[in-house]
DNA sequence: TGTACATCAGTGAACGCGCGTTCACTGATGTAC
DNA sequence: TGTACATCAGTGAACGCGCGTTCACTGATGTAC
């Protein structure tokens, strides 16, 4: 490991960004099952079987994709959330909120590739699990705050039987969710459905022709949805 | 306009019945955009270019499809809808949100042609509109009865000034919604986005590993969702 | 510091594949008189 | 009822295309002594 070494690598380092660089660009203009490894390689003025000395086939490319778009989407939201007061909550809430919007509607076709329908023919191994899981955390970070603080609203929804039988598996899966409620966690859960259906069904276009300004629908949902969990008065 | 004629005009219709019987055996089975007319014309033993004769490109076939799919849809529930008591609101709603999602889990893929990410480079006519509607009209004839029969619950939340903004579109859009408060077209709006990002999320193994129970999840949901928006007590 | 060898990046040709679409054609089915 | 013509369904070959991936190769960059 002299500094030649370190030179090639970075170079090597270097070119694996330009690559998937240029494959987002033809992600956001083709989609995603469009996305071509000769394509790449025309655009980077290289030879098509140069790309396989960077990624072994299409798949790991995607794959690589697929990771960075969850990673991207949780970096914005968790910067976002960090600069808010931790005490405001309902700002946090808001702020978040409309954090993944934003990414969304500026990438939409790398947020198709995580929320969008699935790529058929490519199922996403698990190194995917992680990543996914970021945007989740930073909401999960929210509710746990406002119950540390006392300020969780519990307002009129009771979590009914059915909901009861759901809540283990998420207290497993997602930490940082003791001290709130079962209550709170199923509404939340709610919430979550919602936030991701609302930004995908602007995305796709079901919402042209019935809501023409989608600011303000956005806006006004999450305003509702936050009154609905409990984290807005 | 002959037996004889009508004859050759019914073995034509029967033809294009198979031909997108195929077509849907084959998007439930590797997706849309991957949807091949040669394919299709290898399983019914015809050659590739007799599929010409029925449909003047793949983009004019996956039209026919999309609007099939929006009309089984828009069937399904309404037939639903219609087999409850004009005056049971609840159950109505309940039964009008399982019989998307039903149908959803029973056509993965055509559910995704028309809710998922759109196919790229195809762009829905207008012809498709008016049997996209056909879901919403359904739920807006509950909103309009449960109205007219006094049964609308006036909730917690009350549409603030964004929420002002958007409905007079939803109103011109949507009809059957005259005598439905404001606060409640905007609450509907919210339940229907959710109402399809409940089932996409579900569809697209989103909830794996967060929630494993997702009948009562779906359930639990969709009752919260009645009493946001005022239709269930 | 210099030489011998190993590692790596990039080349270019080729593989086999499936696709949408066009076209000139054959033969059967329907229509008009 | 029979004949002449028009309409239609289906054929088979061909077009040009782009794709993922493999392979034997050249030449440059790094490593070990």
């Amino acid at each position: 490991m002299t500094a030649s070494t370190g030179l090639r690598a970075r170079v090597r380092a270097e070119l694996i960004e330009e690559i998937k660089n240029e494959a987002r660009r033809q992600i956001d203009e083709v989609g995603a099952q469009a996305l071509s490894l000769r394509g790449i390689a025309r655009q980077l003025n290289m030879v098509s079987s140069a790309i396989y000395r960077y990624f072994p086939s299409r798949d790991q490319l995607l794959t690589a994709l697929i990771i960075d778009a969850y990673n991207a989407l949780g970096a914005a939201v968790e910067e976002v959330d960090a600069s808010c007061g931790r005490d405001d909550i309902g700002t946090r809430w808001t702020m978040d909120c409309h954090a993944v919007r934003s990414w969304a509607l500026a990438h939409p076709q790398e947020y198709g590739l995580v929320y969008g329908s699935p790529v058929p023919g490519y199922s996403a191994p698990e190194e995917t699990v992680v990543p996914a899981s970021r945007v989740a955390l930073v909401f999960a970070g929210v509710l746990h705050d406002a119950a540390q603080g006392g300020k969780l609203v519990e307002s009129v929804a009771r979590a009914d039987g059915d909901s009861r039988v759901i809540i283990e598996t998420v207290r497993g899966t997602v930490s940082r969710l003791d001290g709130v409620s079962d209550d709170v966690v199923v509404r939340s859960l709610v919430a979550w459905t919602q936030l991701f259906g609302l930004v995908s069904f602007e995305l796709y276009g079901h919402l042209l022709g019935v809501v023409d300004d989608l600011d303000a629908f956005f806006a006004s949902s999450v305003a509702q949805m936050g009154t609905f969990v409990g984290l807005l008065a």
